[in-house]
DNA sequence: GTGGTCTAGACCACG
DNA sequence: GTGGTCTAGACCACA
């Protein structure tokens, strides 16, 4: 995985799981890596890795069982609005950009509609 | 003006300010502020500010002559450019983004007809 | 039973079999289950529940026998000095906590009195 | 400061901070010390230091400016808060825990009287 | 083997 | 000077 040098790893990483859950490559309630695994899986130094897991369990995303290792959320809701709120951040983001470059909501269709080529 | 505290400030100022040129809020070869005003303004360091601006000259976007003050470039190339730049980064974090989330073009182009709803 | 993710779980499970005890939910010289039946009823790993055993039997609350099984303490007074020590624990932390947030003894007294509604 | 080996020093750490806010050692709004002078000062490491400044940010207890420090929160209604949740905690603890020992209000009463020696 | 914590030291962007 | 991040390596309690 190539890290982008502006945004930490560990945030990198975070969004990486997050997407691998959404998309269902990490099913859930399924086991993750250890730490050390997936330390070395990213190429990353263990506290790094350390840190995006503990950020994703506070954020409820994933929880663990002390000494057996850490579980994608059980939770279907928790997965639902994962997906919901990232999606949603990406539309906010992009849709409120372009109003700031000035484009109002018909241009802004015509863009997308020509980027996407639909 | 709010500042995101994830993102370095000179890079939101930055950002502010090709806004308000790519709208017009700022005229082509108009005559900006001076950088202890807009330290003022925008209420930062004026170190903070400084960057800002040798980062909006690096790309072309300002000028500055010396003794008189700094101007936003009268090449109409440079605001278009700027124009097309800017909404093409925010098109390309979409897309990406979304398909990174697993949403085909057909979908993405639902969601955001929604989003809009046009 | 709900386990408290920061404190260790075998010294959850001695506080509780300290409380049966004390309570007279266990009697004295009463048999209590084998380890391998304490570790089903609480679903722990059986080495943490023979670590919680251990503990007990270290601290003179619990006795084994061999081949026949393990027993609350006979003597009474062990169970006394065990609902002493708790006790005073207890109040101690609670004490020392509430000065600690500024609060003098009458201050706490007043305080405790309104929570206990008396 | 002597630690407790038991629990996270990070986590004193914080403890001891928020007493000092709740207690008005820390004003309102007040520069807290540097990340590196806190953790001379607590003869920590900076990166512990620096886990428990990060962990009171995340509560809203402190907030940091970028390059210039950290300061106390201003919001008068965090600082009760903060004391509120604290002194609420305690008393939960203490009354939770004796009542689990078999004692009943009243004579948890008596007894705190008896140690308060009121 | 697993996660959690701590230390040490370094680098960097920011103000 | 300030906070933030990363690496490296070690130790520990827990399951």
């Amino acid at each position: 995985m190539n890290f982008n040098t502006t945004v930490p790893i560990y945030l990198q990483i975070m969004d990486r799981i997050k997407k691998d859950i959404v998309t269902g490559v990490l099913a859930r309630g399924e086991r993750i890596d250890s730490v050390r695994a997936l330390a070395a899986k990213f190429e990353v130094n263990i506290n790094t890795m350390q840190r995006a897991c503990s950020e994703l369990e506070r954020q409820g995303i994933i929880f663990t069982q002390r000494g057996i290792g850490s579980f994608v959320s059980k939770d279907e809701n928790v997965v639902a609005a994962l997906k919901e709120e990232m999606s949603a951040k990406l539309i906010e983001g992009f849709v409120g950009g372009m109003e700031g470059l000035g484009y109002d909501k018909s241009e802004i269709f015509k863009i997308i509609r020509k980027a996407l080529a639909i």
